[in-house]
DNA sequence: AATACTAGTTTTTGCGCTAAAACTTACGGA
DNA sequence: TCCGTAAGTTTTAGCGCAAAAACTAGTATT
């Protein structure tokens, strides 16, 4: 049985298929169809049980009414939080979102954008898992709406919304240099990712208004494996940290599974703090002190930006980086 | 500058449009395009920056490449998580996902189902968010392959896969009350929900399976606000549980706040189990023991089972409830 | 020499929809 | 009477693509 077409209403109502589409689309006051036709064809539509067949309207529009979410995994509970944010305000814009994991593979990153592109989406939120920018820029980024979140790209001058995670990571490391500690071990994530190399530089910047030499940064992932990994060679010098800085949950679970092992306590013996807020951190054996981001401000600011883009309304400002908010807990000796 | 369509690429070089649609698509061995034809396309695909239109090919082909995944929300980190594998399944399998939250709402479920009709989805993944299925029968069920999991609808016959819920429950029920425990609350989810169902099921037949008359099951959603409340409200009774069996992790962080407010400790003053596993449970102030589910299975299985419906090969079964594993930790006191 | 086959290709059609332009009727005013 | 205008509607065209059918040489087979 075939579906039912705009066609096929006009036909059993003996109006014309733009009438029918026009009534369905809710432009009837516009076009000015009578009360009488508009009803028929709302009934008529009912009873034949139509749908409208989205690829028609997109391919004769030209607008797919689609924006696609891309970020690296849903897996990271701030990737997830950040998502499921995005993609209410997305939904509540009238909009269906595609979403893509890039498992922080730019290969893969790639491939979903060309498929994307031939999708004419109208917009994208993506936070890219490099620094490369070839595919981004050469496909139609003029055309294309597109903002960054949490990560951005240097050369790229795209909007963006994000932490001031350079703040963040400054304030968090002045926490632990003012609580005594100078052997401090910082476990970083993705390298080329802006908000790791900003963590970085918060890091070290630190250090060094303190006058503390020694530079300790480890790690290359946002993952559990790689906070477990760095703890446990760190934990196997003699000269064991007094102080670890996680940034992100992620790493920190790691940290807390290595440092479980081998039956160092915190803050006892390890001092702890990481990036990225997490309910249960509240919970832990000891509550982990963290630097907090403010997820609904960035998520709700992302899409207003991008809506802006895509409405040709003027953007307020290109750029946004929220301060993060340290949230003290009991993860920190005084030395 | 408008976008290169094939029939570009045919003025191009000189050849219909068919062989350039063939050869773009892959189909050049099966309709015998020759050699230099296919490299002379493919070059000039490459230089004139051609990008296929999805919409207009779905439209002539009624094939949309598009699985929807339909999920509560991405809040839950055991939705996240699933949500993150299935999304990996599809896309691995050339299709691209549409993810859409309910949010544990029945009118957006429906508004949410509409709209993904009319964009010719190919397959459903979902979380059914209730009981009611006229939206789902009604619209083409027997056209559109698909596959609940976790929830499903008991009315439906569909195919789906999740855990075995009452099993579960009652391991998990039975774990109390072998630890000598008589007063236990049970904190349930969204009531209409199956696995709430069969979990408050499997607590009830456990406990009445050691002739306990007590049964206090109390709750009504899969929040952490859920949680909360109903600790904080146990507490003030003048006989408190000696154990609570939340029946979600999220449930459970609810539940340690209130005690943690009322300076109760797990396991001296209250036990504590919950369903579903998380990676920070383990490092919690007292680990919590938990009904952990196979989410990678889940996940796994249903993806095949939505692509044996789609490719039309037989299903080797229809439904599928997989065993749950209990981690025992020590939020769990002998009495 | 007629036939059959193979390789390689083209022609045609229309999927369902929307945008643009054009048309019809009725009515009120100059 | 003629015209302008508003209200309500139809006609036409074509978005880009893929499926079906058909066509053309050239080569092998009988």
């Amino acid at each position: 049985m075939k579906r039912t077409s705009i066609t096929d209403i006009a036909k059993a109502t003996n109006l014309s298929i733009s009438t029918v589409s026009r009534v369905i689309n809710g432009k009837a006051r516009e076009y000015r169809i009578g009360e009488k036709s508009q009803k028929l064809v709302l009934e008529t539509a009912k009873k034949l049980n139509y749908k409208p067949n989205h690829a028609a309207a997109n391919l004769r529009s030209g607008k797919s009414h689609t924006i696609a979410l891309l970020i690296p995994t849903l897996d990271n509970p701030f990737f997830a939080s950040l998502a499921s944010k995005i993609n209410n305000d997305i939904r509540e814009e009238g909009y269906t979102t595609i979403l893509s994991e890039s498992g922080e593979n730019l290969d893969r990153e790639k491939e979903i954008l060309k498929n994307l592109l031939s999708r004419n989406i109208e917009g994208l939120v993506m936070v890219p898992c490099g620094q490369e920018f070839d595919h981004i820029l050469g496909l139609e980024s003029k055309e294309l709406p597109i903002v960054c979140v949490d990560r951005y790209i240097d050369e790229l001058d795209l909007p963006y919304v994000s932490t001031d995670n350079y703040f963040g990571a400054y304030e968090a490391t002045e926490l632990l240099i003012n609580s005594g500690h100078r052997n401090i071990l910082g476990i970083q994530g993705e390298l080329q990712s802006i908000p790791n190399q900003q963590r970085a530089l918060g890091f070290t910047a630190a250090l060094k208004d303190a006058n503390i030499d020694l530079v300790n940064l480890k790690g290359d992932s946002f993952s559990v494996q790689n906070g477990y990994l760095e703890t446990k060679l760190a934990l196997q010098n003699p000269d064991i940290p007094t102080a670890i800085f996680a940034f992100s949950n992620t790493i920190a679970l790691g940290c807390l599974k290595a440092l479980k092992e081998d039956q160092l306590r915190i803050p006892e013996d390890v001092s702890l703090i990481c990036f990225d807020d997490h309910p249960f951190l509240e919970f832990l054996s000891t509550p982990i002190t963290s630097v907090a981001q403010p997820v609904s401000d960035i998520a709700r600011l992302s899409t207003r930006f991008l809506f802006s883009l895509i409405n040709k309304t003027p953007l307020e400002s290109q750029k946004m980086l929220f301060k993060p908010q340290i949230k003290i807990r009991e993860s920190i000796k005084k030395m």
